[in-house]
DNA sequence: GTATGTGCAAATCGTTTGCAAGTCA
DNA sequence: TGACTTGCAAACGATTTGCACATAC
């Protein structure tokens, strides 16, 4: 497949320019994350990484890895682990359905949030945020009665 | 001294609406959130108790069953453990200091920012949001030159 | 007196690390 | 080849649990 392809080295040249080199696992790794598209565990990515079992220490150290080089962002979704993303797509936070864990994407204004903090902090920087919400989607309220 | 009775028997009725015993390392773990003010760890809460060590264990049963009844608040700050406060503050949100752990609180617009989220993200109700932001305070950014 | 709460120790969960062996460039 | 990666097992820190004893009401 041509596309695929032309994915695989899409990947290959990410982790390159960030300095790593281009594992299988590493490239399953980005592969899941552009299919999934959504926050996701290390256990759900050991469980879809492939057809062999990828170790858990390599999982973390993958995505420890990306994290620092700004390829993948951590979210905090309150589910007692951490969930990551991939950095690359827009700026966002999320909504977390509490009955189904229903993950929605939220867009959010970063330049008018962060530098309101800025002026009523008194910090004098802002690096990032942390922005999650936590409610019941359309569909478990209906289901609920 | 009369101050201090009153807070006790506002802590102690704050307990007893809300279920429980009112025990000496109850007491004494609310007169902690009320005089620190910030959200503080389990390791500070228990290095901070009283006189008498308070196990672990009765730490975390403690501060689990007063989030659970809504008397304080779980604040994911992004330092690999858990932060709490007391509830009853009126609703706000925390800027990180990443270098010296400062914590500020946030002023928010809750009702808005909910608003907002309800309306794009297609929930039928929203509960909470964390927002947290971090960064670099004044006095770190002007030691660091 | 009885339901709750506490201390202690062991268990569990998520995550990190040391080291020897394997792999990409 | 040589630096970077991985697997495995052990270590680790945070949090939870089982159980016998102690305490608030």
């Amino acid at each position: 497949m041509i596309k695929e392809a032309i994915k695989q080295n899409e990947s290959q040249s990410l982790l390159h320019e960030a300095g790593f080199k281009a594992t299988p696992a590493r490239l399953a790794l980005l592969a899941l994350f552009k299919k999934t598209g959504k926050p996701i565990s290390i256990k759900y990515i050991q469980e879809h990484l492939g057809t062999k079992d990828t170790d858990q220490a390599t999982v973390y150290r993958m995505v420890n890895a990306l994290e620092q080089s700004g390829v993948v962002k951590y979210v905090d979704l309150k589910h007692g682990h951490g969930h990551y993303e991939l950095a690359s797509s827009s700026h966002h936070h999320h909504a977390v359905c509490e009955k189904c864990g229903k993950i929605q994407d939220v867009s959010c204004d970063t330049k008018t949030l962060q530098a309101k903090i800025l002026k009523s902090s008194g910090f004098a920087k802002i690096n990032e945020h942390s922005l999650e919400f936590f409610g019941i989607c359309k569909s478990c309220a209906n289901k609920v009665k």
